[in-house]
DNA sequence: CGCGACGTTGATTTGCCTCAACGATTGTGG
DNA sequence: CCACAATCGTTGAGGCAAATCAACGTCGCG
């Protein structure tokens, strides 16, 4: 149970075995069903998750119903609302998974725990945290500066996996746009060739 | 000179005198002229720069020649290009001072060596870098929920004094759209009221 | 003084949205 | 296991937000 996240956290940091014991023991094992909420607006936001199994959504949702996606996840990735995390207030934002799905999650009071116990964990969050803020700035210049169709293609470059896991209209509303308008690019992408 | 970055470390972490010492030893103070480039694309960012005095873009550049900006920072902000810093990679940005600026910067073995001796500030970069990562949320959301107008009065409100000090056309860019729309938007903004 | 940076305005075009109608596929309760 | 509903993708008509291009006025500054 514990395998994937100890190679993932490898990669950043390097752990005791007592480390390693207490980290486990900090963590909760959750299984949720396909579209299910692992968070809703103007709930706080009480957990950070790795996926081990399974694929999830975050999304923002206006008042004309009309949702934004902000990430795709899928094994391998955390999935919070990191700003109700931390700030303990409210969220605007959704999780829902897409898939069945498997997690283990750590919530404020441990994750505070955690810091204090093995200060090393500090560095892995911050990296991880940067990590995403690089890949958030790289998009919010593609959704500025590129055309729906260059978004798409990219994005079919970047996430080939993810791409054949979730359907064309959430894929449309993950590059800005609505789902009519993708399957019209589609089409004259088939066109081409 | 370090009275003001000593303030706002104090917000994140507590250090003893000693470790203060340390920490401003690793730094270095640099004052640059209004217009002057601190990073261009193709380098590799080796700084991370508070801003004592003055004002600074961060922006992207299009094969067109359009400017996307990423980030508008004055005083008691931080500026770097954090993925070109972090990885060591040549960066995509461009980081210019819009006036004559002051600054004190870490360069990355320095950075490396105040986390090796000061874990504590693992914390606070992480703290910072989290903060970025929720306003670039918001912020792309509104890009792609919001229109023109709604975001240009939100910027007003959310930053009355970067509005002063920066030309229009750059708000312009900086939310996402042309000068001349902006100029549309502000002339109907008037006839409103 | 003259020139470049800046903001405005108008005409035209375009990228994308909304709404509506329609098949195809999936899934689910009876 | 079928029937019906929901979900999903496609297509077309019409509309709007914002881009582009071009011309022009103003101002601050070297």
């Amino acid at each position: 149970m514990f395998s994937e996240i100890d190679r993932f956290v490898a990669r950043y940091i390097q752990l005791s075995e007592e480390e390693l014991a207490l980290f486990h023991s900090l963590l909760r094992h959750r299984k949720v069903r396909k579209k299910n909420f692992l968070l809703q607006e103007g709930e706080v936001c009480d957990f950070e998750a790795l996926i081990l199994k399974g694929c999830i959504r975050t999304y923002y949702l206006d008042k004309e119903g009309v949702e934004t996606i902000l990430l795709f996840a899928v094994e391998e990735w955390w999935v919070s609302d990191i700003t109700s995390f931390s700030e303990r207030k409210p969220s605007n934002l959704f999780i829902e998974t897409l898939e069945d799905s498997e997690l283990l999650t750590i919530d404020f009071n441990d994750k505070a725990r955690l810091f204090e116990k093995i200060p090393a964990f500090e560095r892995m969050f911050r990296l991880l945290v940067q990590r995403s803020l690089g890949m958030l700035q790289q998009r919010y210049y593609s959704s500025i500066s590129q055309t729906a169709e260059e978004r798409y293609l990219q994005f079919l470059e970047k996430y080939p996996l993810v791409a054949q896991r979730v359907p064309q209209h959430q894929i449309a509303r993950y590059i800005g746009v609505s789902p009519e308008f993708l399957s019209k690019v589609r089409s004259t992408l088939f066109k081409k060739h």
